[in-house]
DNA sequence: GCGACAG
DNA sequence: ATCTTGTCGC
């Protein structure tokens, strides 16, 4: 689909959230978790410099090793508004993946994907903008309420909405460490979104993808700003 | 109306 | 997101 402009007005971003979102493609099973591609992407800020820097790191499924990897920087476009995090991010975000030489395969983003107050949070909004299937992980639920899951690592409890949807999992990656949140964002479902980050999150509570391209684009930063 | 609010 | 030292532990 075709990459939209920066919104003048926040208004204008979520009429642009509302007419995507017509796009998110629901009755996919999505790629089978171990196999393939899965790329992770995340931004760091520089707002003394009004810098952005992206990063995509592509790992293989089965081993999760790093099989290539790519990074973008650019100026800051849009503020940071609840709810509007994809017009600040997916930008800089779509120049390093369109840097990337392999197929992305998944892309596991650092955020909401359905679980969103339009249901179209960053996740949902890489996935139809790329066509790719996307989930998204969160580290904070907020505006969302859930019962506490059990204490072992692959226990998880539903994420529900101010209407009662079940918009996401609290999933429990690791032995009695605060679970991350999960939600599908494009051509995946909830059940596979789940396994995908149990297998990327093993030694760590956060998944590999997402570890990888934190510290990678932290570094694409520091580099833009030494100059 | 006001505050809360992914990153 | 970012501001920020040392420190405890594998």
């Amino acid at each position: 689909m075709r990459v939209t402009r920066t919104p003048v007005d926040e208004a204008e971003a979520r009429a642009i959230q509302d007419e995507l979102r017509g796009h998110v493609v629901l009755d996919e099973a999505g790629p089978p978790p171990g196999t393939g591609l899965v790329t992770g992407v995340d931004v760091a800020y520089d707002d003394e410099r009004d810098l952005v820097a992206a990063a995509a790191v592509v790992l293989d499924a089965a081993g999760l090793t790093v099989v290539d990897r790519a990074t973008a920087v650019g100026r800051v476009t849009f503020p940071y508004v609840p709810g509007l995090l994809a017009f600040r991010e997916a930008p800089t975000v779509l120049a390093a993946l369109d840097a990337l030489d392999s197929d992305p395969g998944l892309l596991v983003c650092d955020g909401y994907g359905r679980a969103h107050p339009r249901r179209f949070g960053l996740a949902a909004h890489l996935g139809v903008v790329t066509g790719l299937p996307a989930i998204g992980v969160a580290k904070n639920p907020f505006m969302f309420s859930y019962e506490q899951p059990g204490s072992r690592r692959g226990d998880f409890s539903p994420l529900v909405a101010e209407d009662g949807e079940e918009v996401g999992r609290a999933v429990r990656t690791r032995d009695g460490v605060k679970p991350v949140f999960v939600s599908v964002g494009h051509r995946v479902d909830l059940d596979t979104a789940c396994a995908h980050t149990l297998r990327l999150a093993r030694e760590h509570r956060l998944p590999e993808t997402t570890r990888r391209a934190d510290a990678l684009c932290r570094r694409a930063l520091r580099e833009a700003t030494a100059n």
